[in-house]
RNA sequence: GCUCGAGUGGUGGAAUUGGUAGACACGUUGGACUUAAAAUCCAAUGUCCAUUAGGACGUACGGGUUCAAGUCCCGUCUCGAGUACCA
């Protein structure tokens, strides 16, 4: 019987799907084992060679844990959402569902393309993935459960004091209570403090703004790149020189309101949950940056009023006519009533705690007594009062605009019961909260609070709003050119141009908070608005662009480092560092002095220890069709969700897949998209009435939505109409042990999923902390692409004839494809490509023979064509006849050999259908079956490599499987030793006791297959493989001991051959019932050892001796062998090394 | 620039803790079988010199530690990946 790997698989993989082989149960004795592959987006190209890399892998593993006997759940599906069905949509009018199920389940689409079907191409190479447990995430009943977790979310606040999410119910009656400020939460920075009362007060609309806010996905404001020509968002890597990549379309940069996740208030939680599982050090890092954690401390530093534009003191908050009303105050202040005199015995020197000031401007007015701090003003009223209280009521109003509260007391009040009165501005004091004035200050976030004495200036982002109000009028001019030109120039240029140092001074200055020095503050392109507070207090000495940016200006660079030239360059190392000219901070090392300083900072409120993220809040909306829709209706602009119960809300029929002509989100062309609060269903758009029935959402969410949990949908399969996943079934599976899938998606996928997990955890719905406890990143199996090269004619002097002839000339011209061989042997001669020298001597020929053109004139230039793998065999010899029927214009092509044969180019890159290097694994199926597949992409390489898919060393591994089939066959026939691979032969295995070599063949193998698989060093167990049916082979060992166990250790590579062995064996049940052999280290005992013996470190010859031979009998055995005394030749070695079991090193 | 990873025959790659560098496979060459081809089997195959024995040099480059270095340390170069004016 000859190895016939066609029927062998086909039979295996119709039994497997017949009796659900691998399919895991939810309960078990054996302990669980989760095996994930990142699913597959099904493009309508289907796979290619190196997209089962990563299955295959686990696959192996995955079935070597059932062999281990564990309970093993490995699924699979797709993530079936995503922007090149809709663009296939838009160009075909298909609806994006039906090429999805065509591309999953093959078929014809109706452009007459013949689609494999990714499930058929799955199942060809023979994976033991559960089917029975599939998901889409664009199957309503999958992405019900993603617009569930959607609505959890926007239910959802971060309470930074019990550091997880609560539902949004504990935040309102917080807010209810106390209001705001004792609440310590993630949310938008531009959030006012308020009292229960006044968030009892607010109106329905406020306080839903307000919770907007607060909520773990919110609307908010995004600048987004918008390109109107396509009509949709791009992301940043979509821009290419500030067009679309795709088109050259403008891009312009625009607000939008856009649904966001509020994944930074999980930033110090995504970075520490990396601790805790096995992945890539390099892949933890990627997120580690991208998270961007940096420990530093805020320090604000007080604006210094303007010179020159008014005299008034910094305290003053008086409006224009300051200077009158302060000559008035002044008179008033001399001439207090007897209560006001009074109160402010009582008020003055901070009695109360907080500095009140009297007869000071506020505005227009000159209240009795004002708390600047809390923004509170007490008026004594006189008798006069009693007439002008709606003058008095204005006043009031106005002073409340610029966030003042206004108390009152009667003078008989004041004078009468002091202690009352005094008790209630104690207590209005307390409970007054004062949200930030406006730009009396600028705070900046410094990872070097130790470098705080050798601020010498400040630098400002040219964005921000801060910079129009400190600017000076005699600097405005330049502030406002400066900032123009950055606006004009892109991101894209500002980043890729980093030398340039520009900027320009604001005229304002700020006061340092320890020495009161000025500080003038510069704007400067090189400081973010996007990170931290968009300023930085610049320490030249410190920081390189900071001392760049002073050297260029000219602006002082004071050192403040112990013992370190800085006329050079900046100095940042924290090591060395030793603080010198900094007052307290002198002599402290880098650690200390960061301490001591935020200490001090933070004693006199200039400034407080502060970690910083670089971790953005990630945008979730798209202007697309095909992803899941909102379960939102908006009531008066306010964002609703729609009931869990009446989910999922499904995607409406649109005619057209593009915006609307308005530049709405295509869902915008949906008749029937409107939402019933009463029936609670989707209705006709004409039927919104404001009052019960109201207008969806027009975005979809993002591709990352669906990716972010299907891990726990595989895990449940019975209840997936009620349930996400059932608590059982979360429970029992836990989380995933291994994931391997590209490394690509370290910052998108891999981020989002651990936040929704972490989230969905925070709101008791899932029991792990982290989705994927083990990854391994598979490299990416890249093309080799295939090269002709076209001899094109060009001119080296027209002399005699004229450029006319030599067009019509070239025009008669065949197509004439050279060998690469010979292009380069001919070129070896001189280097130039002519006909000079006698070189390329056919191509002349061929040219002659077109006459009208002296062709000894002729430069020769070779232009190289991609032409497709398959027709290239794995010496790089094209198949010229079908080469000539593969493209119309090479049909007449002439093709110039080099010794019979035309070779091609060959280069490494990417694999792509334009580039023909594209190889199907359906063909190696065909040609050498899944086996050889597996194993020999196993084989290529170690597992997380990228490398060139090269089939070359196929036929290798296809050897090895005919050699493996042949061990337990006869073959009469076949030489001695040798594969016979013959339908004589027939199936042989004897219950002979197998012989020590065979044993010690096998255990060793067992031992190597299983440290190598545990290490998921596949390529290495393919070798042990064929080491051990090398020996066997050579042992002709027949022994059912040996061969059975062997066939079980290649199970996991090679399933369906092992299968068919097994059953061949005798067995009725499938070979992934087995268990895995177990390593008996008895067989592996030696004897005896073949000793290197070494002289001066170098090994001469080996020694066979005892292993039980003791240090000083080996000694006197080596010294005694002849060709020891041949290599010392009369010399008397210094010293021996004798290393029992290892090795004999000789030194002299 | 920073972070991480990697440089080994003609090729893909082995060498798990410092202990015989190049396992296993491809390719190439020679041979066997065959009318022939394919398939299969056997042998050789790091480079250079001698070609019988043997010798010298070899893991990107330059140093170092060690009886012994692909492996450890220092420096340099090249390539790949991620990230980028992150204060």
């Amino acid at each position: 019987m000859k190895y016939h790997f066609n029927k062998i698989e086909a039979r295996w993989q119709k039994y497997w799907a017949e009796n659900g082989t691998f399919h895991a149960s939810n309960t078990s004795e054996k302990p669980k084992y989760y095996v994930l592959d990142m699913f597959p987006y099904p493009s309508g190209a289907g796979l290619h060679v190196g997209h089962p890399l990563g299955y295959i892998a686990s696959d192996v593993y995955a079935r070597y844990k059932r062999l281990k006997g564990f309970n093993v759940l490995h699924p699979q599906g797709y993530d079936s959402f995503g922007l090149p069905a809709e663009q296939y949509a838009i160009q075909t009018g298909q609806h994006p569902a039906v090429t999805t199920k065509v591309n999953i389940e093959g078929g014809v689409d109706n452009q007459n393309n013949t689609i494999a079907g990714y499930r058929n191409q799955l199942d060809k190479i023979g994976f033991s993935f559960d089917w029975s447990r599939e998901v889409r995430t664009s199957n309503p009943e999958y992405y019900k459960w993603t617009q569930w977790i959607f609505t959890e979310l926007f239910n959802s606040w971060y309470n930074y004091d019990s550091d997880k999410a609560e539902s949004i119910d504990t935040l309102i009656s917080a807010f209810a209570k106390a209001g705001n400020v004792q609440i310590n939460a993630a949310c938008d920075d531009t959030i006012d403090p308020f009292t229960a009362e006044q968030w009892n007060a607010f109106s329905d609309k406020e306080q839903q703004q307000i919770l907007l806010k607060y909520r773990l996905t919110y609307l908010a404001e995004t600048e987004v790149n918008w390109c109107p020509a396509l009509g949709t968002v791009l992301a940043n890597d979509e821009i290419v020189n500030g067009v679309s990549e795709r088109g050259g379309h403008p891009v312009v940069r625009k607000k939008m309101t856009q649904w966001s996740m509020r994944i930074s208030a999980y930033a110090e939680r995504l970075i520490q949950g990396l601790n805790g599982i096995d992945w890539s050090e390099s892949i933890k890092e990627t997120q580690r940056n991208w998270i961007g954690k940096s420990v530093g401390a805020t320090v604000t530093f007080p604006l210094i009023p303007q010179r020159g534009t008014s005299d008034r003191p910094e305290y003053l908050t008086g409006g224009n006519n300051a200077k009158l009303l302060l000559e008035k105050a002044k008179e008033m202040r001399n001439n207090p009533t007897t209560a006001e005199a009074a109160l402010w015995e009582s008020l003055k020197g901070k009695n109360l705690g907080d500095k009140f000031r009297r007869q000071h401007p506020v505005g227009d007015f000159i209240p009795d007594f004002v708390c600047l701090s809390k923004k509170l003003i007490i008026e004594v009223d006189g008798k006069i009062h009693d007439t002008q209280i709606e003058q008095d009521q204005a006043r009031t109003e106005e002073l409340e605009k610029l966030g003042y509260k206004v108390i009152r007391f009667r003078n008989e009040t004041v004078l009468g019961n002091l202690e009352k009165v005094l008790e209630t501005i104690s207590s209005e004091l307390e409970s007054r909260i004062v949200p930030p004035s406006g730009a009396r200050e600028i705070s900046v976030f410094t990872t070097r609070p130790d470098t705080i004495f050798g601020v010498s200036f400040m630098t400002l982002a040219p964005e921000l709003d801060l910079v129009q109000e400190i600017t000076t009028p005699e600097q405005k001019a330049e502030v406002d050119a400066y900032i123009e030109a950055t606006a004009k120039r892109s991101e894209r240029e500002r980043m890729a141009d980093v030398k340039t140092i520009s900027g320009a001074f604001t005229g304002a200055y700020a006061e340092h908070p320890f020495t009161k020095e000025p500080i003038p503050i510069w704007i400067g392109d090189y400081v973010l608005a996007g990170y931290g507070t968009g300023a930085v207090m610049a320490v030249p000495c410190g920081d390189q662009r900071d001392y760049d940016f002073a050297t260029h200006f000219g602006i002082d660079i004071p050192n403040v480092f112990e013992g370190v030239d800085i006329s050079e360059e900046a100095f940042s190392d924290k090591e060395k560092t030793v603080i010198a000219n900094s007052d307290f901070l002198n002599g402290l090392t880098y650690k200390k002095a960061v301490k001591l300083a935020i200490y001090e900072l933070e004693k006199i409120g200039a400034g407080s220890g502060k970690i910083n993220y670089r971790l953005r809040d990630a945008v979730f909306s798209r202007q697309r069709y095909w992803g899941e829709p909102f379960p939102v209706y908006y009531v008066d602009g306010m964002p609703q969700m729609i009931d869990a119960a009446h989910l999922p809300i499904q995607l409406p029929a649109i005619e057209k897949y593009l915006p609307t002509e308005t530049g709405e989100p295509p869902l915008g062309r949906a008749d029937v998209w409107a939402w019933d609060t009463v029936k609670n269903e989707v209705v006709s758009n004409d039927l919104v009435n404001g009052n019960t029935i109201f207008p969806l959402e027009l975005n979809t969410m993002p591709g990352w939505a669906g990716s972010s949990w299907y891990f726990f949908r595989y895990m449940e399969k019975a209840q997936r109409d009620a349930v996400f996943a059932s608590k059982e079934a979360l429970d029992y599976w836990g989380n995933v042990d291994l994931y391997i899938g590209g490394s690509e998606h370290g910052t998108g996928h891999l981020l989002y999923s651990r936040f929704w997990v972490k989230f969905l955890k925070d709101r008791g719905h899932v029991s792990v902390d982290e989705p994927f406890q083990k990854m391994i990143n598979q490299g990416m199996i890249l093309g080799t692409s295939a090269f002709v090269y076209r001899a094109d004619a060009s001119i080296i002097s027209y002399n005699d004839k004229d450029s006319k002839d030599f067009d019509n000339w070239i025009k008669k011209l065949n197509t004439v494809l050279i060998s690469k061989d010979k292009i380069d042997s001919e070129l070896k001669k001189d280097g130039k490509s002519d006909f000079s020298n006698n070189k390329f001597t056919d191509l002349k020929e061929i040219w002659a023979s077109v006459e009208g053109f002296d062709i000894e004139r002729i430069a020769i230039k070779f232009t190289p064509i991609h032409v497709d793998v398959s027709l290239v065999n794995a010496s790089d010899e094209l198949d010229v006849e079908k080469v000539k029927n593969w493209r119309e214009e090479f049909k007449n092509a002439e093709f110039i050999l080099e010794d019979g044969v035309y070779k091609v180019g060959r280069e490494v890159e990417k694999m792509s259908k334009s580039k023909y290097n594209v190889v199907n694994p359906d063909q190696i199926c065909d040609q050498y079956g899944a086996d050889t597949l597996r194993m020999y992409e196993m084989f290529l390489g170690p597992l997380e490599q990228a490398k060139p898919w090269n089939t070359a060393g196929i036929t290798g591994v296809h050897n090895f499987l005919k050699k493996l089939w042949k061990l337990y066959h006869s073959s009469p026939s076949a030489p001695k030793g040798g594969t016979s691979d013959s339908e004589a032969d027939t199936f042989f295995v004897t219950d002979d006791a197998p012989s020590k070599d065979s044993l010690k063949t096998l255990h060793k193998t067992i031992k190597k297959v299983e440290e190598d698989i545990e290490n998921f060093s596949f390529n290495t167990s393919v070798s042990t493989f064929m080491i051990a049916v090398n020996e066997l082979g050579a042992q002709k060992c027949t022994s059912r001991e040996v061969l059975e166990s062997l066939v079980i250790l290649i199970a996991p590579y090679a399933p369906h051959i092992a299968e068919e062995l097994w059953s061949k064996l005798g067995h009725t049940e499938s070979i992934s019932e087995a268990s895995f052999p177990v390593f008996d280290a008895s067989h592996l005992v030696e004897s005896s050892k073949n000793y290197p013996i070494s002289f001066n470190g170098k090994m001469k010859f080996t020694l066979e001796l005892p292993l039980d031979m003791s240090k000083d009998e080996i000694q006197e055995v080596v010294m005694a062998h002849e060709k020891t005394k041949m290599y010392l030749d009369g010399r008397t070695p210094k010293k021996i090394i004798i290393v029992p079991g290892k090795i004999v090193n000789l030194v002299g």
